[in-house]
DNA sequence: CGCTTCTTTGGACAGTTGTCAAGAATTTTT
DNA sequence: AAAAATTCTTGACAACTGTCCAAAGAAGCG
């Protein structure tokens, strides 16, 4: 009993602690975040980063584990309630843009991150992991759009996923660049991707 | 003519120098890459790089200039002698397989910096452009083999743009991770692409 | 209360970073 | 050949990095 509190407690400290370098990090992007900038945004001092995670790698990958939950939760559409292809399209599309519009700097931090793995291979694992939930996640959506729509697939789980994050992507660079057309332009880009997967 | 030869011999140590520091950066990613690793890679010593460049935001972005004119070059593919449409989705398909296997680290690095053009506004605008250019690339041959099988391009440049880019993308993740059958999923998913966007 | 265990601090460390400037080495000009 | 202009090296600087540690503080327990 005692000794389980104690694991809770550490663990809530440490999602705590990674919490604050995920928008640190989401903030700096990873080239230009330290430590010392990570602890800036806790109440705390530097050195009990050290306490809770062994080094900075570490902290880091306990971060993008942490981020998983969210994204994929964040990223998810409702597509459980749609009837028709058209709505489910629409659904399919309204989330991705909102999932966009509404945290783009957790967004960009993913893609900045994804790229870190092809440097860092302490990374890959993980990052390899969440990309493949996003990727079963994509799925769902066509796979149930083939089925309101009497129709299989034509392309791969990983093709799907691949063109879909690729419109996600440009409409979040852009987006960034402030441009005030991209979520539209994402939104009708997806909705219209559907349609060319199935047949 | 003094003055001539001078800023050539100065313009030539410049792209000396960057060629360094481009193949540093694909080593290592823009994170790790540090002034004094560059002046390593090359024959000359750290100091002399603030002689010809401001500082490293400079040197980078004329790095990333550099890189274009490469990138465009490796990635273009083989569009003019195809005369079916058979034809040019398979030059198409096998120009960025081939892109992809001779320089994956030059790639690695293009994603790597255009994340970082996401926070670093410094390299945003040298990003976007190289991202137009190849934009144009892949729409040149979106159209060409919209003309070949006498129909039209059902979506737009940017659209076209990112479901290449997303297919490149993921191929690259999964090629360097080690994956045989990356560029192969990519070929095929590249070759069967283009049909989905013409109709 | 004292005693033990767990948290947290703040400073120190060795190394690295970008930047700069003084001067040596080299080339060009006269 | 001397003088001037340039290219390049070297060492220094202040700031910052990840990491570690001794000690202060807090909490739990007898």
């Amino acid at each position: 009993m005692r000794r389980r509190t104690r694991v809770d407690k550490v663990e809530e400290r440490r999602r705590e602690l990674a919490d604050a370098a995920l928008h640190t990090l989401a903030d700096l992007g990873y080239a230009r975040t330290s430590l010392r900038t990570i602890a800036d945004n806790t109440a705390f001092s530097h050195g009990l980063l050290h306490y809770y995670f062994a080094d900075k790698v570490e902290l880091i990958t306990y971060c993008v584990r942490q981020y998983k939950a969210d994204c994929v939760q964040r990223y998810d559409v409702a597509v459980a309630e749609a009837a028709t292809p058209g709505q489910l399209a629409e659904a399919c599309a309204d989330g991705l843009a909102a999932a966009l519009g509404d945290a783009p700097l957790m967004h960009r931090l993913w893609y900045d991150l994804r790229a870190q793995s092809m440097f860092e291979e302490a990374f890959r694992a993980d990052v390899a992991e969440i990309d493949e939930s996003l990727q079963n996640m994509i799925w769902r959506n066509v796979t149930a759009y083939a089925d309101l729509t009497d129709a299989k697939p034509t392309c791969t789980q990983a093709e799907a996923y691949a063109m879909f994050d690729g419109l996600f992507q440009q409409a979040l660079l852009r987006h960034l660049a402030g441009s005030t057309e991209a979520l539209d332009d994402l939104r009708r880009g997806a909705r219209e991707l559907l349609p060319r997967l199935v047949g």
